[in-house]
DNA sequence: ATGAAAGCGCTAACAT
DNA sequence: ATGTTAGCGCTTTCAT
């Protein structure tokens, strides 16, 4: 068992320590003015007693808790684990706690997560939005200052996001480049920015971009096989994918090989989120590297900072070639 | 920007909205005694103001907070970040929020983050310790309800950890089996249990256990290339190797690339915690696969149950076997 | 420069 | 069963 509890020291015991009232401890110790040498006694009794102002008491009376919540679909996913990194590593330079939920992409459950932290009276918020815009007013409402991050939302809430449109673009240059001429964008159907760039840049390539060749899966694992597999499957003429996350790109790897289709010899795969296995894979795969620590900490400081914010950082991506993408073959698949 | 902010609807307003007293609206949502009819009114005119009790309010009454404090080395390494997915996980059914914190494995930044846990009234903490038993004294003496997970530290904490010494001795004995003798462990050198397993696995074997076949790595993926380079250049006479986490097993196949080492063929690898991309790695490797979200998750019940607790819950691990070993070479390497 | 006192939103003890 | 009230620890007027 844990040893014994041990109440907790109040400012009112500093206060009688130092024999000093409340108000001027309280002073002091958020630097107010006071004398030199009252100064210098409440630093000695709230030293000796290892006083610890409660957050509690401060903030029920300040009425708000500086603290940040942090909301994610999935922090299993390194890209989010990343992401969430950057968030935690800049608030802790300013000592600020987070709270992190997991959403899994689900709406419901992400307002559910809201509600909680507004109950907390958590007044700062980052959030990868899986809901849409309407989903957020109340939360706007409630007083949380939110940023969003990954994504964004229509809404005037500022945003910290990769720059799809160029990093799809790229993508699919590289891919024209190469040969291809039917390219697959295999991502989350929502993610609506990357979706209406990979058409666009087909578009602008004069790339047959026919509907079906925007794969729509979930998030989740199975979801991302399923799509992967049936995508692999059911469209021999499809050349070359790209993987919107590193989760399909995973997936688009494993179903290739369950089905026998050779990367990059029958089709070349893109895979967007550099991660560390993407060099171990075989074959090392090339990817659109993406910032999502910097994200993270862009949007922490976005949300930390009282002043005015501008409505949407966009960082940038990089491709990097690897191996998994080669020329088109002449002949159609198999 | 966001929209205005909006005040918060207190008890206070509910109870004159229902007719009623403060108390009376505290005790129906608490579902304590009240006549159908009152019970009604207030939940009635609840609904009506949208209104969220303040946690604030409560906690600074209450004296505790029950949210969950969670300290992990490093939120990128997938074990954590699976680990924390289990402790959110249950959280979550329990509507406690969860303020995670990243030590970086930095014994003065785990006492850091727990001053800032303690400055909230967190009063639940999980743990993936970097200090010794002394570093958390302390954070016991404030009243702190702690679980370890993953590592156990000498004292009287309840710990949930994977079964390090099966694991270990399974992998021995694998490659015992396969006739390596020079066996070399790859880890945090104050992870002793693995290590004193380790080398108990040796000596049970009869195989030779001079202390420098085990090679310390801090959890950087730096520090983990360079020793796992190290190893791999300095004892040529070492056929086998067992990384004790997974960003260990991807620096030594990354050095093991670089260094011309042919894995299985030169030096077989056996790497503690399942990963997705152990499958897809060239070649796929064999692992210790460890439960790292049951971890979580079962820390998280401890932590959250009020009823004693067992001191420590040893979870099991499984040797699943890929293509990361072979048998040992007649020959040393090189 | 310092202290006294009000009050943040809530719960629990007590009174009715 | 329900209302009244004290008080959790703190910050912030308002006096002094």
């Amino acid at each position: 068992m844990n040893g014994p509890a041990q109440r907790r020291i109040t400012i009112k015991e500093v206060a009688e320590a130092a024999g000093v009232g409340v108000a001027t401890v309280s002073r002091v110790l958020s630097g107010g003015s006071a004398s030199a040498e009252t100064r210098e006694k409440v630093l000695a009794a709230a030293a000796r007693l290892d006083y610890r102002p409660s957050a509690l008491g401060r903030n029920l009376r300040r009425q708000r808790t500086g603290g940040i919540g942090l909301l994610v679909p999935d922090i299993t996913d390194s890209f989010y684990a990343r992401l969430a990194d950057g968030v935690l590593s800049c608030a802790r330079s300013y000592g600020e706690p987070v709270t992190v939920g997991v959403t899994g992409d689900d709406p419901e459950r992400e307002a559910e997560l809201i509600g909680t932290l507004i109950e907390q009276s958590m007044d700062r918020l980052i959030a990868v939005p899986s809901g849409d815009g309407d989903m957020w007013a109340p939360a706007l409402r409630a007083g949380l200052n939110v940023v969003f991050a990954d994504r964004r939302v229509r809404g005037d809430v500022p945003s910290v996001v990769p720059d799809d449109r160029a990093g799809v673009l790229t993508a699919v240059e590289y891919l024209a480049g190469l040969g291809h001429r039917k390219i697959a964008y295999l991502g989350r159907h929502a993610q609506s920015q990357r979706v209406a760039a990979f058409t666009a840049a087909l578009d602008s390539l004069g790339l047959p971009a026919d509907r079906d060749l925007v794969v729509h899966a979930r998030s989740s694992r199975d979801s991302a096989y399923a799509a992967a597999a049936g995508l692999l499957q059911h469209r021999p003429d499809v050349t070359a994918v790209i993987a919107g996350g590193n989760v399909l790109g995973e997936a688009a790897v494993l179903a290739a090989r369950e089905l026998d289709v050779r990367i990059p010899r029958d089709v070349s795969l893109i895979m967007f989120d550099d991660v560390p296995w993407a060099e171990l894979c075989s074959p090392p795969l090339t990817v659109i590297a993406q910032p999502a620590q910097d994200i993270g900490y862009r949007a922490a400081e976005l949300v930390l900072r009282q002043g005015r914010r501008p409505p949407t950082v966009t960082l940038p991506t990089q491709l990097v070639v690897r191996a998994s993408c080669g020329p088109r073959v002449a002949s159609p698949r198999r």
